[in-house]
DNA sequence: CTCAGGAGGGATAACGTTATCCCACGACGA
DNA sequence: TCGTCGTGGGATAACGTTATCCCTCCTGAG
């Protein structure tokens, strides 16, 4: 059966040098007019394709393709984290390999590995909760590598983060400006990095206002969104909390299944905003990241690494923004 | 400075064959134990990673990438729809280069041409709507293909699809069951398949009920979400319609902007689930098809072809679900 | 002790591309 | 008219891997 038709096939068929095809496909200028026709239409006639894996192999040639590993592609902050990526990718000429973890960390080296070994130009990474393997363990020459949403030790990178702590902190200002003395903590374990900075906010918004922290309002198991809901369901019921603070959009949206399971709702405001935000009665408030712009600046920083320009290793923190589209004020 | 190590390196290093290496990474048994030992060595004094890129080029040996070129990333149909897909190809071993053509019939063509110069084994596509090339145009050798979303003339390939004229069907039926006489269609341009099989459908369970189908009760330039927000606020004011059909997940989220806009609702059913559609007051209704089996399958058709299964060619669809939640029900 | 058979390692040729090097040919100047 | 320079095509060597083929060495049996 036919292969497909190789740039060999292409020379034979225009009757011109192999390296005469090469240059023509590569865009040279200096290409005799009559020979550069015979080529085109040799071309045309067997539907020759470039094998750019083939070429890629060649050493300073590189792929075009970058990696991409996600913790969770059901969640819509990292599928809009992977889209301003993948625009940015496409603009640049780059193809984009995603692949999802599954916040599994051994998952996520075999995935590291199969990249690697794939040679793919460079890596964009969302580290796993509970990773497996340290970095310093990695064998081998590993390709630049940008990671986002969380910081990782033991490897010179960028990385492009949110401004984690500062967001929880304004979040809860403004509960406290609307009224609330007691605010409950709602989130995943404080294992993770970006949990972590958001109770780090959380804590100094309560002491900078002079109120304690107390430990029987701040749940870290709420792992997932029914998880969440269970959460909230006992602060309504036992807690005299006065307010809610979702420490992601699971928490958030957990909470607010829990006030329609009450049939009653404190104060809240949620980390990450969420589509439907605006449709919630009352609207939801929310400390939004730049998704757009730390995907498009992570897709940046690796591109212009890849072409030279080193800028340092650095960790970008972006700023969040407080929306608030009352959901913090109490129930009349 | 010092490029990765290569096979050759290996060899040396550890006083072998190069054939040897190969077949000690390739998984052979016959091997000396002492120099699969001293091989293993070498590979991990010199830190070696296999370049499956270099490999993938001989003939025989694929790459175990996949191409999927969706029409917009945007959209939490395909993202669930990528999401699906790439769980599947990642337990059978391959990864996936995703690619959003954003809808755009010539950014689609280079993505394709892009992918099978890469040398992807096969491709899984949702065709744009607005299609700028013809598959019987296109060059040389194609990998194979399976269609998703919409089928496409001219090609031999899978298709996996909904069946969303019985989807459509079922949700109008639902209305006039729940009272309806006059049933709004709030959807996209008909110029694309699955929005004009939602219209069959629509007309078909009309016509069933001897209900007559009036133009001035189809809007089919709701593009985006805020298109049928106006479309719908529109119909709430000018028209007699007493419920609404939403042909795709913006036209109901557009309608129940409009809804509150105006204060007041008519019954409803979208099609396309959505991730807060239960905690929508009332919870929308909606069709919901399986979009975890269409990715699954999808992918699954694809790599079974790859590995020689060949089942032929044929459209595959798959059915859709009626969820009433309440929303269909006319306000008191 | 010798021969046959089998197991496994080594040289070498692909795979499809790009880059280096050289040579041929044409044009222009002395 | 001859020499030199420049332009552009052709042969050939990589790139990192796998496969084919052969040879060697060891073992076991006659």
């Amino acid at each position: 059966m036919g292969n497909s038709p190789t740039m060999n096939d292409v020379a034979r068929e225009a009757g011109v040098a192999l390296r005469t095809v090469s240059r023509y496909v590569n865009g040279a200028t200096n290409i005799d007019r009559e020979l550069a026709e015979r080529i085109r239409l040799a071309i045309d006639t067997l539907g020759y394709r470039r094998n750019l894996a083939a070429a890629s192999i060649r050493p300073g040639w590189d792929s075009k393709v970058l990696g991409l590993i996600i913790g969770d592609l059901s969640n819509p902050y990292y599928t809009a984290l992977t889209r301003a990526i993948e625009r940015e990718a496409s603009e640049r000429g780059y193809l984009l390999i995603t692949a999802s973890s599954e916040e599994d960390g051994t998952r996520h080296d075999k995935l590291v590995d199969r990249l690697v070994e794939q040679r793919v130009d460079g890596l964009i990474i969302v580290p796993p909760h509970r990773p497996a393997r340290l970095w310093s363990e990695v064998a081998g020459t590993l390709p630049p590598i940008v990671f986002l949403d969380r910081p990782v030790a033991g490897i010179a990178a960028d990385a492009v983060l949110s401004d984690d702590a500062g967001g929880a902190d304004a979040a809860v200002q403004a509960l406290i400006d609307a009224g609330a003395c007691s605010v409950a903590f709602v989130g995943d374990s404080l294992s993770i990095h970006t949990l972590e900075q958001r109770m780090r906010g959380y804590e100094r918004a309560l002491s900078r206002n002079g109120i304690e922290i107390r430990t029987e309002l701040v749940f870290t198991e709420a792992h997932s969104e029914a998880q969440a809901r269970v959460a909230v369901t006992r602060i309504l019921s036992d807690t005299a909390a006065d307010a809610i603070f979702g420490a992601n959009n699971r928490a958030t949206i957990g909470a607010l299944w829990a006030f329609r399971d009450a049939g009653r709702r404190l104060p809240i405001i949620g980390f990450d905003d969420f589509d439907l935000a605006e449709l919630m009665q009352p609207e939801v408030s929310v400390v939004s990241q730049d998704i757009e712009q730390m995907g498009t600046l992570a897709a940046s920083l690796l591109i212009d690494r890849l072409n030279g320009i080193d800028t340092g290793q650095m960790d970008h923190v972006l700023p969040t923004t407080l929306i608030l589209r009352g959901s913090e004020i109490p129930q009349i």
